[in-house]
RNA sequence: GGGCACGUGGCGGAAUCGGCAGACGCGCUGGAUUUAGGUUCCAGUGGGGCGACCCAUCCGAGUUCGAGUCUCGGCGUGCCCACCA
């Protein structure tokens, strides 16, 4: 290949990207008035290098960007920065570097790579949630809040991550580990803000219903969490101690079956109990010593059931029955009322704990058709006919479930409640990058909100960083002020806010990034939310997606945004990036960087085979065999196209050429083919870019056969295609489109150019292939006019020798006749 | 244990309103050009058979004129949830 065919792709990727950013030509306007379109990629953490896998994510975003500019929107695409949080944190305490440095540093560094990565960002709107500008708002909205009472303070017992020394979510432990760091969580009674999400539930499973735009997998895991369900709560008496004991059941319908209660050790009415039966408690006590001394992993996860009998027993209401109240490790104090009743014959818990502890078994349900299975080897938990139950004998579990509930109801014994397995989003951290949480508590008037006007309290520069405590708690400086109610002395909260706070409402900042009065202004806001389209991973399913839906409905509450209090229509989940089979970090030292990459393939042939390997919702395996393919094919449209660039811009693009010949004809039809597949793909929200760059390959292919030709030169076809080709290529390669695009001899970049809307006539084939099978297997493809009628197609079918053949000798039955596309004799 | 996906050449993947299985790319084989090539271009590339043909989308049944696609059963892989009463 000689010197000056080959595309310098380094020069010309760096050219374009400053000249893009010149001219600002992805900054979005508010007074634009075409039709909005906002898309986002969830925002990234400033942890350093951005590898392949990133931009995985950021091309899939970017080509959706811009095709979508090309088809006539007006797109929003912002950036910016999840800037708080704990690596900041820890490169502090274990290399004594400044939080702030090591995070704007980080954030210079990944900025750079985003420009590299050839991205259409409108930095006008860049954000970072350390910004005092930023984080100011994260106070206001915590404050807004407390005035509603969605914002409060209590003692309860918490997840502590030991390492990171600070509590958790329930979101953030999986597995009883801290998402973070992987530790195993404690339990610790602590005092701690909360955001009541809890009061929102129910308008977030019914948005859920809604979010069609949604994978499915993603919706389930947030119904799962949020865990509704509905049940009757009520109450047995304890024999011989002034005490009633509350369970929630699901299954009512199971009642008489119930042949013991059992409590968490924290109920209060072990305590009672004791009162009454003071030999119990050095046992009940030894029990949840041993309890509390175990990792939440243990506890949640290893431990079979067990339990001690508190010498106790209960009065069920019903049956009138008297059963043993045991203490267990199985019942959870935070969950419904602390306390259930164990039927071991229609519960797999129940069952076990009985099994271990000997306790009977009483069968009262049986199969829907009436058999009784005996003995029983596992609890029967579906639901069936119910036997041994008083009066309620020989219903059905559903009616008999309305039917005890009633009466349970009439004895002033129960009432049928929905219990939820969400708790409310603990929000207060013991760490000190984040934003501080804008409370003083004063001796005399207590919890006080800071003044609006106060805000933002800043977060103190020259900290201690010891990685033990609170580092706030330890700044007399910070920590000592004036009561604003009183002018008492008065101390600030030390804690930080959850960073997922931060993310909560960051992509309605975007809308009005600099607004310095209000977080944002409701009008100009409302213009562009909802966000249309999402793009992140799956695993934010019940973290970030759950907390920023809680919060966007506050928002729309209280009027500071209109709207759907949906604030994304849709959702796409990446699949993750593998390298050669294995997850890409740091630690496993087998990252492959951007400017490595950038710098040895170039930007377009990266962003090509990301796009080109496997669908985006697909695990994808980067492999530096695979990119070869890529770097290939943009050589290739470089040498087939650019020496033709000064003729083709003298064919229209606003109409098709004149064209003579099949090959023409295909040329022109592949080309037509490839906008019409970047159109559909995107406008059915699959974003299948793989399956449109194989297009793209199927014309370049057609286009080099073509350019073999004599006359090719002068061929309209060819000249249309090479002058048609930049638009089509723009979303997936940028630069090599737009410099194409130049040396057509245009001054305005492509990407401001209209897509071409693929054209039917274009797409119409001149002759279609008749399948032709017997009895359902291939023997004959016919090449046939479209439109072919079926008598037609029969009698040409039987000239064929490889049709006759296999019905000579038998009875033709049936045809089956589907036009253009099959026949099929049916012979016997 | 439960739920949800998924299972196609040596590899990534196409083809899902049931209608040509393997588009396109990587890799591989052969050829041309080249002093040379990690270059470019051309041709071939699921298996079997001399052949007309036969077999083939994890395995096994079924529905259908016709099944990668639908149904049932098994096996395997992935993800999520796992004492929430």
């Amino acid at each position: 290949m000689s010197e000056e065919r080959t595309y310098d792709f380094r020069t010309v990727e760096r050219a374009l990207q400053e000249r893009w950013e010149r001219d600002g030509i992805f900054v979005a306007r508010d007074d634009d008035p075409r039709e909005k379109y906002y898309v986002l990629e969830m925002l990234p953490y400033p942890s350093g290098d951005l590898h392949v896998g990133h931009a995985k994510n950021y091309t899939l975003g970017d080509a959706i960007a811009r095709i979508h500019r090309m088809r006539g929107k007006n797109v929003v695409h912002p950036m910016g920065w999840d800037a708080f949080g704990l690596p900041a944190e820890n490169a502090a305490i274990q290399r004594g570097i400044d939080p702030e440095t090591w995070t704007r540093e980080n954030i210079e560094n990944m900025r750079r790579q985003l420009r590299l990565m050839g991205t259409s960002y409108d930095w006008t709107r860049e954000l970072a949630s350390c910004d005092p500008e930023y984080y100011r708002w994260n106070q206001w909205f915590f404050i807004r809040m407390f005035e509603k009472g969605l914002a409060y303070k209590r003692e309860a017992p918490v997840n502590w991550c030991p390492v990171d020394q600070t509590v958790l979510a329930n979101e953030q432990v999986e597995d009883g580990k801290c998402w973070r760091c992987g530790a195993s969580v404690e339990r610790r009674n602590l005092a701690q803000w909360f955001y009541k999400i809890t009061d929102y539930v129910e308008r977030l499973l019914a948005g859920l219903d809604r979010l069609d735009g949604w994978p499915e997998r993603i919706r389930t895991m947030q119904r799962n969490w949020i865990g509704k369900s509905e049940g009757v709560t009520f109450s047995f008496d304890v024999e011989n101690v002034e005490a009633q004991i509350e369970v929630f059941t699901t299954r009512i319908d199971t009642v008489f079956g119930a042949t013991f209660v059992a409590v968490a050790p924290e109920h209060p009415v072990v305590e009672k109990i004791f009162e009454r039966f003071p030999k119990s408690r050095r046992r009940v006590e030894e029990f949840a010593a041993t309890l509390t001394s175990k990792s939440e992993l243990e506890r949640t996860q290893l431990m079979e059931k067990t339990g001690v009998p508190t010498g106790a027993y209960a009065i069920n209401p019903l049956s009138r029955e008297r059963v043993p109240i045991w203490v267990t490790n199985y019942v959870l104090a935070e969950y419904g009322t602390g306390a259930v009743m164990g039927v071991p014959a229609h519960d797999e818990r129940d069952f076990d704990f009985a099994k271990k502890h000997a306790l009977p078994i009483a069968q009262v349900i049986t199969t829907p058709d009436g058999s009784l299975r005996a003995p029983l080897h596992e609890a029967y938990v579906e639901d069936g006919k119910l036997i041994a139950s008083g009066e309620y004998i020989g219903m059905k579990s559903a009616a008999a479930r309305r039917a005890i509930a009633a009466r349970l109801e009439a004895m002033g014994r129960g009432k049928t409640t929905t219990n939820y397995r969400i708790r409310d989003w603990l929000v207060s951290r013991q760490r000190y990058w984040g934003t501080p949480i804008p409370m003083i508590v004063c001796p005399a008037d207590g919890i006080v909100p800071v003044p609006d006007d106060q805000l933002p309290v800043l977060l103190p520069k020259d900290v201690q960083f010891t990685g033990q405590g609170s580092p706030l708690a330890n700044d007399p400086a910070f920590m000592n002020l004036t009561c604003p109610k009183c002018g008492g002395a008065a101390r600030r909260d030390p804690d930080t806010m959850d960073t997922f706070v931060d993310s909560s409402w960051y992509y309605v900042r975007y809308l009005d990034p600099h607004n310095a009065v209000k977080p944002f202004d409701d009008a100009t806001a409302s213009a562009w939310m909802p966000v249309d389209q999402y793009i992140g991973g799956a695993e934010h399913a019940v973290l970030h997606l759950l907390y920023a839906r809680f919060f966007y409905m506050f928002m729309i509450d209280e009027g500071y945004v209109h709207g759907d209090d949906e604030p994304f229509t849709r959702l796409f989940n990446q699949g993750i990036l593998l390298y050669n089979g294995e997850k890409m970090s740091k630690s496993r030292g087998n990252v492959v960087g951007i400017d490595e990459t950038v710098d040895k393939y170039g930007v377009d042939a990266m962003r090509l085979f990301l796009l080109k390997a496997a669908p985006p919702e697909d695990t994808l395996d980067w492999t530096d065999e695979g990119i070869i393919g890529r770097v290939r094919f943009v050589q290739r449209i470089w040498r087939a196209t650019e020496p033709l660039t000064q003729a083709a811009r003298a064919l229209p693009l606003d109409r098709l050429p004149e064209l003579r010949g099949d090959a023409q004809r295909e040329l022109v039809r592949a080309l037509h083919v490839a906008l019409e597949s970047g159109k559909n793909e995107t406008e059915t929200h699959r974003f299948h870019y793989n399956v449109t760059t194989a297009k793209l390959d199927e014309l370049i292919n057609l286009l080099t056969a073509a350019l073999r030709e004599p006359g090719a030169q002068d061929d309209p076809a060819v000249l249309y295609t090479v002058h048609a080709l930049p638009i089509v290529l723009a979303p997936f390669a940028p630069h090599l489109a737009d410099e194409l695009w130049s040396r057509l001899g245009y001054d305005r970049s492509v990407h401001l150019e209209r897509w071409i809307e693929p054209d039917p006539v274009a797409l119409a084939v001149a002759e279609i292939t008749l399948v032709v099978q017997v009895n359902g297997k291939v023997r004959a493809r016919l090449q046939a006019a479209p439109g072919i009628g079926e008598d037609d197609a029969f009698a040409l079918a039987m000239r064929e020798p490889t049709v006759t053949a296999q019905i000579d000798g038998k009875q033709v039955r049936k045809r089956i006749f589907v036009p253009d596309k099959l026949l099929n004799i049916v012979a016997a």
